[in-house]
DNA sequence: CCCACACGTGGAAGCGCTTCCACCGCAATA
DNA sequence: TATTGCGGTGGAAGCGCTTCCACGTGTGGG
């Protein structure tokens, strides 16, 4: 071999027998460029094996090129949450097929300036916010505007990609109601995350419209917190029917904390989740739920933001329900 | 403001009243410097909000600083495994803490090449393979030596950081084979995971001394896998009593496949597993299996490639048995 | 026939940083 | 007192790339 010399641009150019200027334009398809300069710069990046130096392009072109994945609220819950992480590694996927650089961010749940410093940091590409709060999309500068997506609740200047949690809750819950439950109970989600907003004005729209009476647990997406508000709900109503967590994990823990209360499901109590994680088949009984195309809005998001095209407000995805064993 | 104008090396040593050369030693920590530069320049760093550009350092210094993590295997089963997905959010954790980037890759199973692509991308800092084979690693060029470690089985140049397979493996037989089971079966990870080879190892060796015959049947870490090996085993052996499987996810499958055959656990036959993801404790009935620790792995791991520091051949982690109501 | 005007091209100036090197003073040694 | 050594310092040369700009060319319209 030649030495340990990996190819640059200039090597590039001089076996193409073009200026460094000219293979730029080549390798990168901006500018013009003739079809022979095209072919023989091409021939020489296939010979040389050439592969652009991502540090020095990002240097040179000032535009940052690395994307940057904020989680907010670190905590054992969302690692623990595959939900999250399918997110996450969707969305990572989705960068490193344009070859561009994922960093990953676990922030602080009421610390509105550790995501503003975060989308401070030059050379940042993009930023993708899960679970936001609005305080914290609001700190993020206008300069990254158009750069920045939520997967969850964005604001005017943020789009978001969310599932479409309003009509989901209604399919659970009215499906919960056509089964014959009329005392339905729902677990939400953490109180700062504003789609649960959406998820219970929806639940309680459909228990009025069914004339009955809305019965709401706080929860925070882990099942611990699940299995403790079975037992509060049971205590709280005992005629209670049925549940309805605001995702999957809390309803695996509503099924547990039932299951110690000595409550069948679905004979007594019939439970469903929110999410359709791969464990929602797997537990005994099988977890009613809804699914969503969580793949496809991590990859939307990702898109947006890597490609910059300005997708409006809001984007919502179909959650439909999946009918198993636990209602 | 002053304008959009990002504070700069320059900057801060021209707030400091120093050179950038001096400036940059400070901020680096690199190199000789008085304490009064220091004071100074880390008041102008702090005064300016100063953060340095990751580009312009990785390009000036020629040392990238970005981590890749490559999982071996990329498919449905690799992105469902709540154990992948921890070591990932580990590792990338780790990263983020030290500040550098993260790129995540999915590399094909079959085209160690692709590893040797990856590895030789310039600005690498460092390169974190999850789930090797041997021919991958060995595809890893030497210029890149001391700055790749697997997550998983290594080689003689590739450190490694894995739990312990064979203890591991051996308690949870042992406890099977301790609570009167005699006819344990064994559902393994995919073939080409060497890991799998020393926990399959293992398993022969406790069942033999227990004066019993190996009954293996080959897996692939998803649930899917699990059920269907379930279905097998009882239909080769009836008489089987327990069934031990190399991943929790198969394990919560070999219960969905003996549930579905009406097979009683644990009264007919024991089941337990391997990893401890979170859903083990949430199974009907909770799944009996190993715990090992994840974070310390993925954390040790990213910390040997991003420091550098020379940590032998293998580390290994011990995994200890967490009996709940499936064994 | 000359000017305007595209288009393709190369020269050269940086992007923000690290690091080699030469330099300077000062204390310790001879 | 002359010599070394060394910690601290600034100048300057890049790292590999993009991109502005000026400079030919070949076309078409006036």
């Amino acid at each position: 071999m030649t030495g340990q010399h990996t190819p640059t641009l200039d090597d590039v150019a001089r076996a193409a027998g073009v200026s460094r200027a000219t293979a730029s334009r080549v390798v990168t398809g901006q500018g013009a460029a003739s079809r022979q300069a095209r072919d023989r710069v091409a021939a020489a990046v296939a010979m040389l094996g050439y592969v652009p130096d991502a540090a020095a392009r990002a240097l040179a072109s000032r535009s940052g090129t690395r994307l940057a994945i904020a989680v907010i609220g670190h905590t054992a819950a969302v690692l623990d949450d595959p939900y999250v992480g399918r997110v996450l590694t969707t969305a990572a996927h989705t960068a490193a097929e344009r070859e561009v650089g994922v960093s990953l961010h676990w922030l602080p749940l009421h610390d509105p300036a550790s995501l503003a410093r975060l989308a401070e940091t030059r050379g940042l590409g993009g930023l993708l916010v899960v679970n936001p709060t609005q305080s914290a999309l609001d700190a993020v500068p206008r300069s990254l505007r158009g750069r920045v997506a939520a997967i969850g609740v964005g604001t005017r200047h943020v789009p978001s990609f969310d599932v479409d949690n309003r009509t989901g809750t209604e399919g659970v819950v009215r499906h919960l109601a056509n089964t014959g439950r009329q005392r339905i109970a729902m677990v939400t989600g953490p109180s700062w995350l504003p789609c649960g907003d959406r998820a219970v004005a929806a639940y309680r729209r459909v228990v009025h419209a069914c004339g009955g009476e809305p019965r709401v647990v706080p929860g925070d997406f882990t099942a611990a917190r699940g299995a403790e508000a079975a037992v509060e709900i049971m205590a709280r109503w005992p005629d209670t029917d049925a549940v309805f967590a605001l995702s999957d994990l809390t309803a695996l823990g509503v099924l547990d904390g039932l299951h110690a209360l000595g409550v069948r499901v679905p004979g007594d109590v019939a439970v469903a989740g929110f999410d359709d994680i791969a464990f929602a088949c797997l537990s005994r009984p099988a977890l009613t739920t809804s699914t969503h195309p969580v793949e496809q809005i991590a990859a939307a998001a990702a898109q947006a933001v890597l490609d910059r095209h300005d997708t409006g407000t809001a984007t919502f995805y179909p959650s439909t329900l999946v009918v198993r064993e636990s209602a």
